[in-house]
RNA sequence: CGGAGUGUAGCGCAGUCUGGUAGCGCACCUGGUUUGGGACCAGGGGGUCGAAGGUUCGAGUCCUUUCACUCCGACCA
């Protein structure tokens, strides 16, 4: 392609409200223009490299029997009333109604529609299995959209789903997808991590993420230092946590503790580790049609409550701030909360390391005191569950490996659903017995257009953007320096046509512009391979340059069409 | 949702305190010079100042309302 046909937009000025390296150089390089909050045009570059990020995921997917279909975008809402979900996703779901006033939502994710569209034609167990995608756009009200295509409303997702006879297959389906995420994110270039995950809204059981590292990413994993183990923090598990001070012995009693109220002030005033101080955090949880109960969750003092965590335990659709007031009304005293000898009526959880915990601190429910020598025995305690977030140091329940902390952005989740959504939804087919099942169902995301994003998050400069190999937009990108020079003009000319006919994309820059400028335009759009016709080619000498290298290489003209398709 | 901030030309900004002809840089158009690191000279086009209402002889500027966007937080008790 001519950059001179080609609409590329490039920008001398860092748009104010980019803050992100991939937001920053996907704008200022062409790429894409916002257009609203998490909306975005593409422009033609970034639609190149959106195209092309898309093929290897057909590619692979289609090497392994998943078929592609279309879905539509708009939804009746009465599909996710069906599989409960209408309520349970929350206000990321956009509702809408149409003229005749009935209810539709804009996908956020299609489990419903797909259900739907195999229920209807899938009746034998001798059709399975199945394993159906679609790469469409997907609609999400996010609360707080930003950086650019990394957290988006709109955006490009590949979602696939699974159907099974049984159990079994669909594990060996999950592990195939696992398998060919594997070599989608390789071939992208991708420096990436698999690890355990939480299912959120979307169910199920076991489910896996497929993180790619960079230090911008949203979501913190967990890694061990010496196994294989990851997990997002949401799911992370840990050995059991153990504290090198002994057990404060002290008799059950009230103890005043004048304006103490944090944790460290705690630690610092009875000169204990914050191990044997129990932390009180109260949040109001969110259930299904309006629905909320205040729930206190009870944790070591060291530890701090996964929010995640802390839903799952309860059950809940979300968790959110308690206000003062509320938590006065039911004598909950802030800074001295506590669950012993609880007489208000609420649910209790206690993280598990807490399970026969004696020798503890909390609060007494009462301004300017705590207990000392308390036990969990004492407490009102509904149940016990893991609710505290893995920390780093840590030790690994898997090796007794040192746990730590990295950043990941998610580009990747695939979960094992089982019969989630066919049992609501009435999903069925008759196995060799003659029986009615509901179809075992797994189901598999990747965001296409955030892989761009993640992708320049790993692989860009102080200059702009690096694309990797499958994924720049083109091959190579040739620089004309003088379009005003005749020969240059029809050496590149000649040049540019030899290539095509070998089926290298190029895109030549053929502007009436100064070399520098043209420079700048190449190292921000940041395609791999350059190739710079300047001054020498009167000596019969053009310049090879690598994007990631300061300097390129001098070649004679009769070699050089031999080296790029040996680059290429 | 809570807090903070910003809306003025395609982009980045000044002007707002103290009301009085709409500005600057980049980009764009014309002509010329220049061509290995975002050139130069000359000329030119482009904005109902986010929107609505109000105060005033007069509002980008003051008041009220509203919309949009961005940032930070929503991990303490």
């Amino acid at each position: 392609m001519r950059f001179s046909n080609l609409l590329i937009p490039t920008l001398k000025e860092v748009p104010n409200d980019a803050t992100l390296a991939s937001h920053i150089y996907l704008l200022r390089g062409g790429f894409i223009q916002g257009v609203g909050s998490g909306l975005y045009n593409f422009l033609p570059l970034g639609k190149i490299v959106l195209d092309k990020v898309r093929a290897v995921v057909k590619e692979e997917l289609d090497a392994v029997n998943a078929q592609e279909v279309s879905l539509g975008f708009v939804t009746p809402a009465s599909m996710w009333r069906e599989s409960g979900r209408f309520e349970k996703y929350g206000k990321e779901l956009l509702r809408f109604t149409d003229r005749k006033n009935n209810d539709f939502v804009l996908g956020p994710t299609h489990e419903e529609m797909m259900v739907n569209m195999v229920k209807q034609t899938v009746k034998s167990y001798k059709q399975l299995p199945l394993n159906l995608y679609q790469i469409n756009l997907k609609f999400r009200d996010e609360i707080r959209p930003r950086f650019g295509l990394m957290r988006g409303r709109e955006f490009l997702m590949k979602d696939g789903y699974s159907f099974h006879a049984n159990e079994d297959d669909m594990r060996r389906e999950f592990a195939l997808m696992e398998e060919t995420y594997k070599r989608i994110f390789t071939r992208l270039g991708l420096e990436f991590r698999v690890v355990e995950a939480d299912s959120g809204a979307i169910g199920g059981s076991g489910s896996k993420e497929f993180m790619v590292l960079a230090n911008s990413g949203e979501d913190t994993i967990v890694v061990c230092e010496s196994c294989e183990y990851g997990a997002n923090i949401e799911a992370a598990i840990r050995a059991d946590v153990t504290c090198s001070e002994a057990v404060p012995s002290a008799l059950f009693s009230k103890v005043s503790t004048p304006n103490i109220k944090t944790i460290d002030e705690l630690g610092e005033f009875f000169k204990v580790n914050p191990y044997y101080i129990m932390k009180s955090v109260a949040m109001r949880a969110l259930y299904d049609e309006g629905r909320s109960e205040i729930v206190l969750f009870i944790l070591r003092g060291s530890d701090t409550l996964e929010e995640t965590k802390a839903c799952n335990a309860i059950k809940a659709n979300e968790l959110v701030e308690v206000s003062e007031a509320d938590l006065n009304e039911l004598g909950l005293v802030v800074g001295f909360m506590g669950a012993v000898e609880q007489k208000i009526d609420i649910k209790i959880i206690a993280d598990n390391s807490l399970q026969n915990a004696v020798g503890m601190i909390c609060g007494a429910n009462e301004i300017d005191y705590h207990f000392v020598g308390a036990s969990s025995e004492a407490m009102n305690i509904s149940s016990y569950d893991d609710i505290a977030a893995v920390l780093e140091g840590d030790v690994c329940s898997c090796c007794g490996g040192k746990l730590t902390y990295t950043k990941g952005i998610e580009v990747g989740h695939i979960f094992q659903l089982g019969t989630r959504y066919s049992e609501p939804l009435k999903a069925e087919f008759l196995d060799e017995n003659g029986k009615t099942k509901p179809f075992v169902m797994g189901t598999y995301g990747i965001g296409v257009s955030r892989l761009l994003a993640a992708i320049i998050e790993q692989h860009h400069d102080e200059k702009g953007c690096i694309w990797t190999k499958e994924s720049s937009p083109f091959d190579l990108h040739i620089i004309v320096s003088n379009s005003k020079d005749e020969n240059q003009t029809t050496y590149a000319n000649s040049i540019y046509d030899e290539l095509k006919k070998s089926n290298i994309s190029v895109l030549i820059d053929d502007r009436k512009e100064r070399f520098g400028f043209k420079m700048k335009d190449c190292e921000l759009i940041g395609i791999p391979n350059i190739l710079i016709i300047g001054q020498k080619l009167d000596d019969g000498i053009v310049e090879l340059k690598e994007r990631t290298k300061e300097d390129g290489v001098e070649f004679k003209i009769e070699a050089i069409l031999a080296e790029i398709k040996n680059r290429i």
